[in-house]
DNA sequence: TTTGTTTCGGGACGATCGTTCAGGTAGTTT
DNA sequence: AAACTACCTGAACGATCGTCCCGAAACAAA
């Protein structure tokens, strides 16, 4: 295994990854519409012909983009899981909190994943990104009741794109009774 | 109160609608990002300049496309509960059919509407047309549990949602449990 | 018929798009 | 040192974009 030792191609990485953050950011600013090489390269700060250079085609940039931010994504639920164990979490209260922040601080940023989600729809090489946060949960909880917990995710999907339309996003204390119906065994 | 008895705008009206049938037809087929004054008007068969008459910007031509569609969608489930209620039927079988149908051979159709649905999210004024849908079925089924109701509804969009990055589309039969739990009382 | 209103559609304008190219720079290898 | 590789970037090309303009056509009211 060989380490990464030029310099040149650790600097092309790095901008990569600048590159694939603008893009996140522009998404959540203005949606995959809004995103053109020149404004990705506006909002990176680097030129043009950079975008194009690091990336054969603008699909390539927002696949790139899909798998950067579903990584994130799938590490994200992995220590959050993690966490609310340690702590002996009863779970419910946890994942209202998480859902309220999910369209409330972090709106922008939940739009831009299911807008990433549903561009997987159409391109099928990018839906193992896009289920991997899925993977991730299934991977993590025991499944005494796998329908139950089917049922849990499909409540967690809808009740954040439900949220994104609402004209308020919804307090953790609205979706407390919900998420805790949707999780109470039966 | 005045018919339409003016055959110029008989005319203007039935080519708005056709207009808005293109637009539906190119979103199934290529996205939101694939809808421009040219394509439109080539999909439905009128020359460019007719799309801009019609309508004052793009954003007027999808804001129209997807209240259509909400509206569609809403007299749509209204059948279908009538249907079913004058049947007896118990629910969970229907609502798998549907979902299943959803998720095959109406999937183009289906990506459509949650395109759409995100496009809510960034445009509020589009909101009540998105919400339709929910409204007609929260007003006709009795809510003698309205936490369950909600988590009904959360789990369909998200089961929709999650069909939609499978590999291939989902079996009435391997919804049928799902819905199942998801609609049993508890 | 005359006048007014509404729809129709060819053509064009400036802007922006994705992408390419060629020359230049920095870092690595021999 | 020279040769090689990888990254950088200004400039430009052709295509497509949204939108506007303006005269023609269809229809209604006078």
């Amino acid at each position: 295994m060989k380490m990464q030792v030029d310099g040149r191609k650790a600097r092309g990485n790095k901008r990569r990854a600048e590159i694939i953050g603008a893009t996140l950011r522009v998404i959540e600013r203005d949606g995959v519409a809004g995103v053109t090489h020149r404004i990705v390269a506006a909002e990176a700060g680097v030129p043009t012909t950079s975008t194009t250079y690091h990336f054969s085609s603008l699909d390539d940039l927002l696949i790139a983009t899909l798998i950067s931010c579903a990584r994130d994504m799938a590490t994200e639920v992995y220590w959050m899981i993690d966490r609310a164990r340690s702590r002996g979490s009863r779970g419910a209260e946890e994942v209202a909190g998480l859902l309220a922040e999910a369209l409330g601080p972090r709106r922008g940023r939940t739009m831009a994943e299911y807008e990433l989600y549903l561009l997987a729809a159409r391109k099928p090489e990018l839906r193992p990104a896009a289920r991997r946060w899925l993977d991730v949960l299934t991977s993590m909880v025991r499944h005494d009741d796998e329908v139950a917990f089917r049922v849990f995710l499909a409540g967690i999907d809808g009740l954040l794109i439900q949220g994104l339309i609402d004209d308020e996003p919804p307090s953790a204390d609205e979706l407390r009774p919900v998420v805790d119906y949707l999780m109470k065994p039966r």
